[in-house]
DNA sequence: TGAGATTCTGTGAACGTGCACAGACTAACC
DNA sequence: GGTTAGTCTGTGCACGTTCACAGAATCTCA
């Protein structure tokens, strides 16, 4: 058997060279010698196509477990002409990827789904415009066959390829102005609801920190929010900050309690918004929730650390990156995606500090 | 010039079927013909072996460019018996991935120096035990050439896979009782690192919560503190508590404060340690930093969430997965790695809290 | 000048798989 | 009994690359 054969031919008197020895494995050819068959019915036993008979079956099936066979990827993704690997690409300035753990969840979902279907995930995170350079070519050369996009920008060359290229993608969150899968929750409903629940705990003057209002996001929960007071809307009321993060919730706050000391209700856009807001308001001498409630948005690892924990929208992040790689791989099949995006379901977690 | 044909080639008249018709990516074969070569020299000059001459090797660069050229990795990775990827393997119990930023800057550091080298990073995540024998076959169905492990169980099939196989791998932190390539911080020069910051603002009598007194890094913690403090060192002054937690920074805290009422300095062993400390001082009425200057060790999510956010011992997280995933490369390389263990750099980080 | 080393190039084989094709065998039907 | 359809199996080729080898050309030195 000549999977038995020692490892390396060449005997090196006195000493063994450094190289690993690794075990050869067993290929294909192996199991149809060890089960008397050709490697075709080997093949076909593998990949679960028909017309085999029973009896040639169960001795490969035997046989393979035997010599310990496991198909060769690459082997296998040459002929297929595939790579059987999606690309994770995250479009964020470095330090947010570990700061927001919602990245760090929709990549877990991803990853989930992806391994389910035996595909590899290449995660890439675009900081610099070089990167961005250097991810197109990436894309081109054809190391994936498809795309799972977070926070992606309209207009970057990334995006151009992924269109151009016909690749299968999926993007988390709405790209404005781009034809193409995605997935996401509804903001605005999301923000209405969890605003009415502010509104329903008695509160009169309530406030918003809006951010991130170059994206949809930003946008959408902007509307929600003016959707939940209707008539009561007081845009003076409203402070907007560039991004969703604790130092802009910081100044967002400063900003609307200079101008409303008499405020007693606030919709952060986010829960790192609302950390900042609420240490903020306790520099104020305020407290939450008795002078002031508050709620935030994505039910992220800040909710529950703060004090006292947040009452906020939950975002189900690991379901938005199972989505997203559901939908590129469908595509992969050659399934055209009933509708372009997918919504998902978003829940209001209600704890102490509203 | 074949590179800006359009990317469809067949007119369609009527109709297409919708499988997607992908451009012909130009193979080596190409390359040769339109720089008039053969194949054999064409990979010379990809691979930049020597023995090529300078006519041929402009001739071919210019092809390369013309057509398009990249390399097709499944082709060589058959032909190398490689894999061209390594796993990036966290075990912990799911939430924490997420809820623990140095896990992700890990990941982000290891990532980047793998698709430095064009390598391919996968992610796995251990969660349950079901996930350990999926991971285990993963491993020994060589689908990677190397790992990269955060947080491993000493006595896991994991761990025993990776060393039946002989596989290049390094582990993030000193996995026990394990001989394999590590890459860890300098605990001992780390806590006397910051306990001298701490003694340098004046504080008299400083007292230390030590933890996980059974890991190496417990013990060198308190060792730094000890080499830091010299002669003025009191064992009196040291509490000792079995886990890095908030609740037993919690009990440490209030054993070391019945015995030592006029503690004017603490360095505790982790910040969720200093954390639990921080929350006993408060229910005792002493101030943080006035009464008693307080120091950390992690830089964790903790840190900055505390009141008042923590000094600390700043891990840099993504060097260390960066160093990890260069160990890993230089054992797929065929190296020795002269030490097993590689120490990386760490830096004070100062708050407010001493 | 001729032997040997050095530089450069092309060719065929191999890596391990899936797929098309041809052929063998069985069952069914007029 | 001959045709046809259906089932099952084996063989050769292709995927795109690297590597070993052989051979051609040039250079070096006695």
């Amino acid at each position: 058997m000549s999977n038995t054969t020692p490892l390396r031919t060449a005997g090196t008197v006195g000493h063994m060279p450094e190289i690993p020895a690794r075990r050869k494995r067993a290929t294909v050819h192996d199991v149809a010698v060890e089960a008397g068959v050709s490697r075709g019915t080997v093949s076909r036993v593998v990949n679960g196509e028909r017309y085999v008979s029973d009896e040639a079956r169960k001795a490969i099936e035997a046989a393979i477990v035997k010599v310990g066979y496991v198909p060769n990827t690459a082997a296998r993704n040459l002929v297929m002409q595939r790579t059987q690997a999606v690309a994770f690409i995250v479009h964020e300035p470095g330090p947010l990827f570990v700061e927001d753990p919602n990245i760090g969840e929709i990549l877990l979902g991803a990853n989930a789904a992806l391994s389910d279907a035996d595909y590899q995930m290449a995660s890439i995170v675009v900081d610099s415009e070089r990167d961005t350079e250097r991810v197109a070519r990436f894309l081109r050369g054809g190391f994936v066959d498809g795309v799972v996009m977070v926070s992606a920008r309209t207009n970057d060359p990334i995006t151009r390829v992924i269109e151009q290229l016909e690749l299968p993608a999926a993007f988390v969150g709405h790209p404005p102005g781009l034809t193409a899968a995605w997935v996401g929750i509804d903001n605005v409903g999301s923000a209405r609801a969890v605003t009415e629940q502010l509104i329903a705990t008695g509160r009169r003057r309530i406030g918003m920190i809006a951010a991130a209002l170059d994206r949809d996001s930003g946008v959408d929960r902007l509307q929600g929010f003016t959707d939940a007071l209707g008539d009561r809307f007081d845009a003076d009321l409203v402070e907007s900050v560039p991004l969703y993060s604790y130092s802009a919730g910081v100044d967002g706050m400063r900003a609307l309690l200079a101008r409303h000391p008499d405020l007693d209700g606030l919709f952060a856009a986010s829960d790192a918004v609302a950390a900042g807001a609420l240490e903020t308001l306790r520099e104020a001498g305020l407290r939450v929730p008795e002078d002031v409630g508050v709620v935030g948005f994505d039910d992220s690892a800040w909710a529950t650390r703060t004090h006292p924990p947040l009452s906020t929208v939950r975002q189900p992040a690991a379901g938005l990156g199972r989505a997203a790689a559901l939908s590129v791989l469908a595509q992969i099949r050659g399934e055209k995606p009933a509708v372009d995006g997918i919504m998902v379901e978003t829940s209001v977690v209600w704890r102490e500090s509203a």
